[in-house]
DNA sequence: ATAAAAAGCAACTAAATAGTTGCATATTAA
DNA sequence: TTAATATGCAACTATTTAGTTGCTTTTTAT
């Protein structure tokens, strides 16, 4: 795909990824493939796709144990996110002030 | 499209946006589309594409002066976003150690 | 009054995405 | 050893997305 926080940022872009992650975070252990899907309305290969997505984002890791495969979550990539949103931070209640005094000044 | 934070997650899941985004955040008055436009090597329609999702996010307000649209970043969205990440800001580092545990309580 | 500038709208293409179904393979259990 | 379980792979569809071109409308400048 392309660099490493767009990739991070498509994955939890989407509602399913972002439960899938959820899930994977607040387990006491290790999910399987089947475990996981079997929270979701969808099939298993969608969940499977959806799980691709969160790993080639670094978001989980999976480890195979004979037919199965138990997936973890890894938050470290949202770092990155956290990151690139701390930047704005100081910005976060001054852009509608910006609008007021710039139409105060203009009418 | 969806509820507040996947639309503002899908607008800075690309680079692009992200881009005006920055630009406008960074500029010192608002900015027109062309003024914009004129920052990137894609048609003028393309960046307008893009300024709406950014608009429709939320992330970027716009004020029509005569012919001109003068465009402003607010980052206020962002602190869902960033309400979001800190949730699994204890979850960092504790992933891969979790693994490491995990092999060494199996193996 | 005419021309240039700023922008919107609509139709289109190409590529990516979310999701499905069907089938094959490997592992485990009876 | 036969059957069930867990998963992967591939092909396919439908929708969304990124980006384009062409044309129209509105506003400003000459």
């Amino acid at each position: 795909m392309q660099d490493n926080i767009t990739k991070t940022l498509k994955a939890i872009a989407d509602p399913t990824r972002r439960e899938i992650f959820h899930a994977l975070v607040m387990a006491a252990s290790a999910l399987s493939i089947t475990q996981i899907a079997g929270q979701f309305e969808m099939t298993r290969q969608g969940v499977t796709k959806h799980i691709k997505t969160l790993e080639g984002a670094g978001l989980v890791k999976i480890n195979a144990e004979g037919r199965e495969r138990f997936c973890f979550a890894d938050a470290k990539p949202l770092e990155k996110v956290n990151q690139w949103v701390k930047f704005y931070e100081s910005f976060w209640d001054s852009a509608l002030d910006d609008l007021g005094s710039y139409l105060d000044q203009k009418y």
